[in-house]
DNA sequence: CTATATGCAAATGCTTTGCAAGAAA
DNA sequence: TTTCTTGCAAAGCATTTGCATATAG
């Protein structure tokens, strides 16, 4: 199974989607699917934009933006903001389903993903303990990557 | 000890820092302090110049912001951003130093500050296992806090 | 006096929206 | 042929900045 069947499971999520919804499957709506199925994680719209456009030249930024709501009401998408500039968007579907958070290196705004059981259920004893019903959660650490302190340490010598 | 000793506290380290640094004690930076000494916690800028216009009717919006940066800057306030509309301030300083996480009500908008020495162990060992050197983190947990819910239970009756 | 701070208004960056024209069902 | 979508430009929102004036040191 290689990317493109993932791909084809992908678009198939979102035309039920689609059509379940009683909306329309358009050239655009394939095109930008295409460029954010294919594209790396944790992608602008800027950027998204401007791979979609490879595909189709007229694409405006508005529909991106729409786009990408709606990739994101439908389960497929996942908005981040990691403080700097624009929200990011990740693929959030079938294989790449399971929750995780974020490492964001400060200095090459690289951003690793990670996931922990045990914090995972602390979190949810602590919620308890409080009466509070989890909805969704963020846990973004900030700092430096094991790359950038090395390259340090080279400098440093 | 009241609260005018903690602020005088408050007042002085923030006259260190502008000292230190060679800036200028204001009037508007005095008025902006104590409404943010005194108000409430995760209060926006809006909500603040509000309060620093009933001690100095003629403060601008600009002031706030370049104030608050400043009580950033020195430590004595902290920005976060919960997602909704403007960014919220809380003091950060003696006695309120400690770090802490916030859980927010997705209904009713407060703010539950918690604090768990276990969840920030295991995140540190998280980093260390990556080579990735924390520098800041922020973990929120959204949903729905116990008064919403228990308001829930009684309409449902 | 000199450098910093202020207030205003304009600019910015990201995102959303109104609307007329275009396309899907 | 009706309803949804698109592209564009304009609006919106939070925040920042340029600049002339005011003020602290």
């Amino acid at each position: 199974m290689g990317v493109a069947a993932t791909h084809d499971a992908l678009h198939a999520r979102l035309d039920a989607y689609i059509e379940q919804q009683g909306l329309r499957q358009t050239g655009q709506r394939r095109t930008i699917a295409d460029a954010f199925f294919g594209g790396p994680s944790h992608i602008t719209i800027e950027e998204l934009l401007s791979r979609a456009r490879k595909g189709d030249p007229r694409i405006g930024y508005a529909t991106v933006y729409r786009t990408l709501k709606l990739f994101t009401e439908c389960g497929l998408a996942k908005e981040h903001n990691f403080g700097d500039g624009p929200a990011r968007y990740e693929l959030a579907a079938e294989g790449n389903d399971h929750h995780h958070d974020h490492l964001i290196c400060l200095e090459c705004r690289r951003i690793i993903e990670f996931h922990d059981e045990a914090i995972e259920a602390l979190q949810a004893k602590l919620a308890e303990r409080l009466g509070f019903e989890i909805a969704s959660h963020k846990h973004e650490i900030y700092g430096t990557c094991e790359g950038c302190r090395k390259a340090h340490a080279k400098k440093r010598r």
